[in-house]
DNA sequence: ATCCTCCCCTAC
DNA sequence: TAAGGTAGGGGAGGAT
């Protein structure tokens, strides 16, 4: 299994990440980092108006003086940044918008330098804009030296371009690892074997070392072995192997200078500035090369002729439905998905089951639990063989197709008996089984069969967990014990006999209700806990069940191996060999002590309870969606820049598409890029692969939680080009949202209101707490103490102030626990959310006809502007909205927002990037090579753990102890169940002394939790607990100008100073804004520009509030559909108003900027 | 200590 | 040809 373990092993890698080159004597130039996004807008804009290839078009003759020159502007120059540009490219240099790390400037232009950046850019040479404007009046490349901005020469190297050791550092490993900014300090000589290496195709200096800790590098990277799909037994490691001409050699092998620089420059500006018209791809410009694959062949232009084939461009990223298309046939994808549905559907039915059955007898603390583990054998499958009959016997695969890089999702059992295995790849697959049947997949029909089998589980008395598609997890103590006639802790021959028959019982007829219903077979695991319902459930299959009783549990659990325990897989697995660990019994040899050093606090605690069979975890609970995301990491093969972003801008569709399917809106922007290691071959095993990939993540806080397409996608680009990597090298993109919010229309809550048309202001001097310096960040949200919305809202069932609520959703009678545990309040907007979210999905899964859940029913209408009570909402209706309509509904219903003040409370100031940092792992562990040949693992949900919750978190340190008292009396009020008597009786004395040992251990935790104030009865809802007062304090303070807020350093970076326009935005949205304040904003901006001299920052500032205003707007029009004219007229009022004061603020902007004889700006 | 961020790992 | 997604647990280590 660990055979094939890689040289690519972790430690190896940190090394590496961490390694600069060598030479450090030498003459290289320190790669410097990008410039930070700050300047984004305004470098965008140059980079519209003036593409470098059109400006050279534009200016013929003129003697390329820069040749081999590529510049880059920092801070304010005169002439301008574009000036310089212009002069520069049209001079034959290159120029580059961005310092990113990869692609490195030969010169830095400035006119001065902050101390900090004169640190920074130590290594260059930094020249004042003179040298090039009189380069270009002489005619010739003065010598630089005469125009330094930082007049000694002692730190600033001189770069050689005309030495072929330039290019040769091409060579040099090292890794575009955000550790290596500091590691490098420590790690400098480590070159090591070809690992992971920088990218330095781009480049004409190999990056080096960062020992500037303030910059911003990519977030993170790491080096991945991606091509583990091919098996090891398949024994061809052709892909490894090869060693083909990397583009990066092949510079190497081309030592003429000047082309060289000259393709440099090219490259690296067209990374930055690429050409407009590829938006409209289809035609690559492309060399027309040959079709073999040339030696020096950047990956562009292998991309380009790869792509030639129209076939190729269709099931690539080149067909403008890429998207849609991969994700239509993306088996994994589907299995995310329905998993989603699934949960949000069953949470849903639970949460409607639990509250409807009254007073639901909850469980003593040690009694014996019966859970179910159900699933499929081999799903796909099975479902496919069922409709074709012929292929019965024979080994049967579902996949794609039957190249070798086809990856088969489910074989059966005959195809099993070869050593295929699901995730196989067809290569190895057929080797070991020719006569291999392979089938194409049929999603719908595993939806169909899916359907059923959740409708045979949920016919069954017991609690429901949804794992997958194929496989869910009942508990059905409760039935059991009723069977028994026990209460479940007493050791009683005769219950225990009984409730066990109960539990074979049940399980069989649910397998005949699901062969019956779908024709195929599932097997059932039975266990005291979900681990051994699990482990149980291997031995079952195929076709059968198997109970595993407590006095069997120790021996057949010790005899698996370790990776059969859920949760441990390949590394884990591979820190356990070295340990000395392979069957699960051996694990019991270690102490506690020792797992958890080795693998950590929880992970080494969980393992030494399975190894005793100790599972405490709970059947159906779920928690809240903390991240929405959308990746693709096949079929990427770009030409051109152009045509990556506009797949991020695809990309960045889907994920606000999921994001308001789901109502929710992020903070949290994480971009995910994969990009082919330098030494993986432009063409990987497997069909469109990523290949063997490094990994980058780099995440924003945006300063407000968004949903927007434009805004996503705007920062997702930026995020990528900040990489600068070459869009031929890209493998992979991924785009993710976190600290997600619920998503609130401000609009709705409060159309009803009149448009205020006289600037009375409303108290916001009664906040004379309201130091400006001490506001952390304005708070968005809370609208509860605007009288405005409390009004609008008053007849709307309040979650927050009520401990016991009749709420009828969907028809059935939803009631709040009488001791109102603030968790639960605070819980319970998001199981509503999940009944929405899973009614409109089951909507718009067109499962229409009879849904298996007992969710939907027809009703009455619901939406006009008076909302009537939730009770009355009918869900077919509401799902059926569109999305902004739908949301505002929601929003309606809405817990008043101190959801909001708290998520914001907590949220961490962003970052500038946060500084890198080395993991020193162990070298001594190298499990990393490729991934587990094994079979496919039991699944895997055991573990739920109560994590945090996003939305509601008291925000003061009180409270979290408080919050996990709380949750100890949530609803489950019993404490987990860890060991059942009859069990533990089952157990050799040595072993039951240590899990008594164990269970005194863990109760003194609890009660340690429990022991804190709110043990019984926790303090009543607390609308006004602290972190309400401070976001009622807080709410109104209109960030606005003038106030030392602002001008404090610290509260006026780019993402506060859109929360606060936000937050000024909602608090006055409908009612229009103020003048003083417009005014005041204005002048601040002015400020920005002429005193801060950051024009991007006060264009980005006010294009967010014209984002603000037209998103706003744009939910309006749908919104007020169902509006009385009236509520119109007041928006469009309101509308104006905004304009007007956007157009103010431009305004002032764009005289600020041209008061300092700068060319005028654009807004977006 | 405890939190937060950035990853890795796992499951289907 | 081929469709290598996605969410959540949790560890390491820096910030507080
Ligand atoms: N690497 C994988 C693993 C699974 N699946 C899909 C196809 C499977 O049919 C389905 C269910 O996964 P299981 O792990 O339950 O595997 P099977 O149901 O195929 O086999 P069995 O449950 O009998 O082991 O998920 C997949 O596409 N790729
Ligand atoms: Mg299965």
């Amino acid at each position: 299994m660990g055979s094939l373990h890689e040289t690519n092993s972790s430690a190896v890698r940190k090394r590496i990440e961490s390694h600069t080159f060598d030479n450090e004597e030498g003459e290289e130039y320190e790669a410097s980092r990008f410039g930070g996004f700050g300047d984004y807008m305004r470098r965008k804009k140059i980079k519209l108006q003036n593409l470098d290839a059109e400006i050279r078009a534009l200016s013929p003759g003129k003697p390329p003086i820069f040749r081999g020159v590529v510049a880059y502007v920092n801070g304010y120059t005169q002439p301008s940044l574009n000036d310089i540009h212009n002069l520069i490219v049209s001079h034959g240099g290159g120029f580059l918008q961005y310092l990113d790390g990869k692609t490195v400037a030969t010169h830095i232009i400035a006119s001065s330098l902050t101390l900090k950046k004169r640190e920074e850019f130590r290594r260059y040479r930094i020249i004042k804009p003179a040298w090039v404007v009189e380069s270009v009046k002489a005619g010739r490349l003065l010598p630089w030296d005469s125009y330094r901005v930082v007049d000694e020469g002692h730190s600033q190297k001189v770069l050689r371009f005309d030495s072929g050791r330039l290019s040769s550092q091409a060579n040099i490993q090292k890794r575009g690892y955000k550790d290596q900014s500091d590691a490098s300090w420590y790690t400098s000589q480590l070159k090591d074997q070809g690992r992971v290496t920088e990218d330095v195709g781009s480049s004409a200096t190999a990056p080096a070392t960062h020992d500037d800790a303030t910059s911003s590098l990519p977030a993170s990277s790491t080096g991945k072995e991606s091509d583990y799909g091919e098996f090891p037994s398949m024994g061809s490691l052709a892909e490894d192997q090869d060693t083909p001409t990397t583009p990066k050699q092949a510079v190497v092998s081309v030592e003429e200078d000047s082309p060289i620089l000259e393709n440099t420059a090219e490259q690296s500006a067209s990374v930055v500035e690429p050409p407009l018209e590829e938006t409209a791809p289809v035609e690559m410009p492309l060399l027309r090369e040959p079709i073999s694959v040339k030696p020096g062949m950047t990956p562009e232009e292998y991309n380009a002729q790869l792509l030639s084939d129209p076939r190729m461009r269709n099931s690539s990223v080149m067909n403008p439905e890429f998207v849609q298309q991969f994700y239509r046939e993306s088996r994994l994808h589907h299995l995310s998905t329905w998993k989603a549905e699934l949960k949000a559907q069953l949470q849903a039915a639970t949460q409607e089951k639990s509250q409807s059955q009254t007073a639901q007898k909850k469980r003593l603390p040690g009694a014996r639990r019966y859970i179910l583990h159900v699933d499929f054998d081999s799903f796909f499958a099975a479902v496919s063989v069922h409709k074709r009959p012929e292929l019965a016997d024979k080994p049967v695969a579902v996949a794609h197709g039957t190249g070798n890089g086809s990856e088969i999702a489910s074989c059966n059992y005959p195809a099993r008996a070869y050593g295929i295995k699901n995730g196989m790849w067809m290569k190895g697959a057929l080797q070991m089984c020719p006569d291999l049947q392979v089938v194409p997949y049929d999603f719908p029909a595993y939806e169909e069969a899916s359907r059923k089998f959740y409708s045979s589980i949920l016919a069954i008395e017991g609690v429901v967990q949804s794992v997958s598609i194929d496989e869910a997890l009942v508990d059905i103590t409760m039935q059991c014990l009723e069977a028994g006639g026990s209460d479940g802790r007493g050791i009683s021959e005769g219950s225990i006999y009984r409730e066990q028959a109960r539990a074979d019982e049940v399980a069989a007829k649910l397998r005949a209700s699901i062969k019956e219903k779908t024709g195929c077979a599932v097997s059932v695991g039975i266990g005291g806990n979900i681990l051994q319902a699990k482990v149980a459930l291997r031995k079952a299959k195929p076709a059968g069940q198997f109970h595993l009783k407590p006095d069997a549990v120790l021996e057949f659990i010790g005899n698996l191996t370790v990776q059969d325990l859920p949760g441990v897989a390949y590394s884990i697995g591979a820190k356990l060999e070295e340990l000395g660990v392979t069957y699960v019994k051996d694990i019991r040899e270690l102490s506690r002590e020792k797992l958890v050093s080795a693998l950590g606090p929880k992970t080494g605690v969980k393992l030494w309870e399975y190894a005793r069979g100790i599972d405490r975890t709970e059947v159906g609970t779920e928690t809240m969606r903390k991240s929405v995301s959308a990746e693709i990491n096949w079929g990427i093969r770009f030409v051109t820049q152009a045509q990556a972003e506009e797949f991020v801008y695809n990309l960045c569709g889907e994920l606000h598409r999921r994001l308001v399917e789901n109502l929710v809106k992020g903070k949290q922007l994480t971009m995910r890029i994969m990009r082919r290691s330098a030494d993986a071959p432009l063409e990987p095993v497997k069909h469109l692969g990523h290949g063997k990939c490094d990994v980058f993540n780099k995440s924003i806080i945006l300063g407000v939680a968004t949903n927007a397409k434009d805004i996503i996608a705007k920062e997702a680009v930026s995020i990528l080009r900040s990489f600068g990597f070459s869009p031929g090298d890209l493998r992979g993109l991924g785009v993710q949202m976190t600290k997600l919010e619920p998503v609130k229309s401000m609009q709705s809550s409060q159309q009803q209101l009149n448009f205020k048309t006289s600037p009375v202001r409303p108290k916001r001097e009664p906040n004379p707490a309201t130091d400006p310096d001490e506001v952390d960040s304005p708070r968005k949200g809370d609208r509860s103490n605007l009288s405005t919305v409390s009004s609008a809202v008053s007849h709307a069932p309040s979650l927050n102030d009520s401990t016991q609520k009749p709420l009828n959703l969907a028809g059935t009678q939803f009631i709040l626990p009488s001791q109102a545990d603030p968790e639960v309040v605070a819980e319970l907007p998001g199981d509503i959310r999940s009944r929405f979210v899973s009614m409109s999905k089951s909507q718009a899964a067109k499962t229409r006809s009879e849904s298996p859940t007992p969710l939907s029913r027809p009703g009455t209408a619901a939406g006009s502007v008076e909302l009537p009570p939730q009770s009355q909402l009918d869900p077919d209706t509401l799902s059926a909205l569109p999305e902004d309509v739908r949301s505002e509904i929601l929003a309606y219903y809405e817990r008043p927002s101190t959801t909001a003040v708290s998520a914001l409370a907590v949220a961490p100031r962003p970052q500038p990037s946060s500084s890198s940092r080395l993991r020193p792992t162990t070298p001594t562990k190298k499990r990393r090579g490729r991934p587990p040949l094994k079979a496919s693992k039991a699944p895997g949900n055991a573990t739920l753990t109560q994590s945090n919750f996003i939305r509601i978190r008291p925000s003061s340190a009180a409270s979290s102890a408080e919050r996990t008292a709380s949750r100890q009396s949530s609803p489950q009020i019993n404490e987990p169940v860890e060991v059942s008597e009859d069990f533990l009786a089952a157990l050799p004395e040595d072993i039951r002394r240590e899990v008594l040992e164990e269970q005194k251990r863990i109760r003194m935790q609890q009660r340690s939790a429990l022991n804190i104030p709110a043990t019984r009865k926790p303090p009543q809802p607390k609308p006004s607990g602290p972190a309400a007062a401070v976001g009622q304090k807080r709410l109104r303070l209109p960030p606005l100008p003038e106030r030392p807020t602002f001008t404090s350093k610290k509260l006026s970076t780019l993402p506060e100073l859109r929360e606060a326009l936000s937050s000024w935005y909602s608090s006055f949205g409908t009612d229009g804004p103020f003048a003083e304040d417009v005014e005041a904003l204005s002048k601040y901006l002015r400020r920005v520009v002429l005193e801060e001299k950051d024009i991007d920052k006060a264009v980005s500032v006010t294009d967010w509030l014209g984002w603000l205003i037209s998103d706003a707007r744009e939910n309006t029009k749908e919104s007020t559909a169902s509006s009385t004219s009236e509520t119109k007229d007041a928006h469009a009022q309101s509308y104006q108003a905004w304009t007007t004061a956007l157009d103010m603020v431009q305004e002032s902007v764009q005289a600020a900027v041209q008061e300092r004889g700068l060319p005028p700006v654009e807004f977006s």
